[in-house]
RNA sequence: CGGGGCGUAGCGUAGCCCGGUUAUCGCGCCUGCUUUGGGAGCAGGAGGUCGCAGGUUCAACUCCUGCCGCCCCGACCA
């Protein structure tokens, strides 16, 4: 491709709306143009990197055997409101206003509707149908890019099997080749095991990219790979010691102490002397959380330990329902259900809200005071906390998410009676997976992974081109005959080269294109070398440059390719 | 949806608090000449509903009200 007059629009400055390296480098390097708040128009430079992340996907696919289908994006309300997710989406669905319509922000719905049509007995399966196709989610806040977008290109994959075993096997497929796909694309990724949220289903997991710019928090173990998302991660945290003697209930006047800071300051104690109070609501009732000090509730924890709906009570509800405002609250005298983090087994002597303001109780025993307590995993894991496979330290950081697969199970197959015959003439429902990855995020998150401050460092596998070949000036015959003959020939040769070929800019201007756009290699033809026959070869990636004749240019840039 | 910030030429910006000349500067763009191995120089030039709509005023980029858009933090998030 030549660059003279061809839609490439790069950017010397940084635009103020880009604050991460990926979406910056995107702008300025003529990847993708913001239309609207996360909404993106890829440019050709773009665009031809995504196909080739579409093209890596689709191979790993195919090779377990996938088959490739296009969904539409435009779907009936109907069938989204027979599996109750036009309500769980709520406002994040799009919804055609003209017509009882939806943009589909995940198809589980449709691969169910067509497979209900088209499996009948168990010959017809396993089966494994995906699709690249955009979807439309209406997030609240858009960000960083493409990273989350309102509409973005997605790779989405379902499994059709006859039981949960033949399921794990389509998973362990999907694992394999997501693997695969990451590893070619050049990313340093892991994988979490996740919270399966509103998608139902029991067992998921997370291939996750480590990011500043990420929205998920991951716990990580380095020395034995343990990764979880801290929705569901756990640690090894010593408990809060027994003493052999329980000391008598005290109550204490603790004027504006309302942290557990404050109360240790106060009182001059640890904060593992602490119990702290949370109150949530669950299903209309008030549960008081018993958390260990400042230890965190984690509240995807706390919901699958009630199961409903869970959510913290408003502070004005917290004096109706324990006679104290928050600060204040503790176990003793509650009256509603309590619940305690494990941390907290069997303590005593502790110190808690007494559930009067500016005062709190000390001589806490949790056992003697505390009527049928249950203790269980509440608390959120931190840096530094031992790791519960291998007692190493473990990392809390956060992570994009690049990639997620759920083991559905029959969930969708129920709610649109999507069922098979087996050997005896019985039905039973289609045992479902579902597989999906963010083609945007892998471009995104290569990027944040690989760039430096001159600009993009493509590889070969995601580089809109191999090459880049310069000529450094347009006016010298000699630098555009060979330019020309090198592109015209190299061309025919099946290299793909961008070719800066525009006239009036400087030697300056061309080198920090080049390096902005990042192809991993740059053929540089200058006056002085091309007189002599040669070129200069510069690799992007350790900026490592050296002179070669013509004649040994083309082995040359086979060998750096390979 | 809550909190904060911003909106002036294709991009980045000054001016606004304290209303009053032809709305500032840099990049980019156009013309000419020179220059051509790390974002060139000189000269000339084009380009603006100052986000939109109201209001106050003799007078609004500037003050007031409403709306829209964008960014950041949070809530939410498959």
């Amino acid at each position: 491709m030549r660059m003279d007059k061809s839609f490439i629009p790069t950017l010397k400055e940084t635009p103020t709306e880009a604050v991460i390296t990926s979406h910056i480098l995107m702008l300025r390097g003529a990847l993708v143009r913001m239309l609207s708040a996360g909404i993106y128009s890829y440019l050709p430079l773009g665009y031809k990197s995504l196909r080739k992340v579409s093209e890596i996907v689709r191979e790993e696919m195919n090779a377990i055997g996938g088959q490739e289908c296009h969904l539409p994006a435009l779907n009936p309300k109907e069938i989204w409101e027979e599996t109750g997710r036009v309500e769980a989406f709520g406002d994040t669905m799009f919804h055609v206003t003209n017509r009882d319509y939806v943009l589909a922000p995940t198809h589980e719905e449709i691969i169910a509707f067509h497979a209900k049509g088209t499996i009948k007995s168990y010959k017809d399966l396993p089966q494994i149908w995906y699709h690249i196709q955009t979807k439309f989610r209406n997030e609240a806040r858009p960000r960083s890019g493409v990273i989350r977008g309102r509409q973005f290109l997605m790779k989405d994959s379902y499994t059709l099997d006859t039981t949960f075993e033949e399921l794990d096997k389509s998973y362990a497929l999907h694992d394999k080749a997501y693997r695969k796909i990451f590893d070619r694309c050049g990313l340093k990724y892991f994988i979490v095991g996740a919270s399966s949220g509103a998608m139902g289903g029991s067992k998921s997991e997370e291939f996750m990219v480590k990011s500043d710019a990420g929205e998920d928090t991951v716990a990580y173990c380095e020395k034995c790979g343990y990764a979880a998302n801290s929705e569901v991660a756990t640690s090894v945290v010593d408990g809060a010691p027994r003493h052999d003697n329980s000391e008598e209930i005290k109550e204490i006047h603790t004027p504006n102490v309302h942290s557990i800071d404050e109360l240790c300051a106060f009182l001059k104690i640890n904060e593992t002397q602490c119990a702290k109070s949370r109150i949530y609501m669950h299903d209309n009732a008030p549960v008081l959380v018993l958390m260990l000090g400042n230890d965190e509730v984690n509240e995807t924890k706390l919901t699958s330990v009630l199961g409903g709906n869970v959510r913290p009570c408003h502070p004005e509800e917290l004096k109706e329902i324990s006679g104290a405002d928050a600060g204040s609250i503790g176990p003793v005298g509650f009256k509603h259900k309590i619940i305690a983090d494990n941390r907290l087994k069997d303590a005593n002597n502790l110190f808690s809200g007494a559930n009067k303001n500016d005062y709190h109780i000390g001589g806490i025993d949790l056992n003697r005071d505390v009527a049928n307590l249950e203790y269980y995993d509440l608390r959120t894991s931190e840096t530094g906390e031992k790791c519960v496979r291998c007692g190493s330290p473990i990392e809390v950081f956060k992570a994009i998410e690049l990639g997620h697969i759920f083991k559905l199970g029959t969930k969708y197959s129920d709610a649109l009676g999507v069922v098979y015959q087996d050997e005896n003439g019985q039905e039973h429902p289609v045992v479902m997976g579902s597989y999906g990855i963010g083609c945007d995020r892998v471009l995104a998150c290569y990027i944040e992974q690989n760039n430096d401050e001159k600009g993009i460092i493509w590889n070969k596998t995601l580089a809109p081109f191999e090459i880049h070949l310069i000529a450094l000036n347009m006016r010298k015959e000699t630098v555009v005959n060979l330019a020309e003959k090198i592109y015209d020939e190299y061309t025919k040769e099946g290299f793909d080269i961008l070719y800066d070929d525009r006239p009036d800019a400087q030697a300056g201007f061309k080198f920090n294109d080049a390096d902005l756009l990042g192809m991993p290699v740059q053929v540089i033809v200058g006056e002085k070398n091309a007189k002599e026959g040669k070129v200069e070869v510069k690799i992007r990636r350790t900026g490592d440059r050296f002179v070669v004749p013509v004649e040994e240019l083309k082995s040359k840039l086979k060998e750096i390719l390979m």
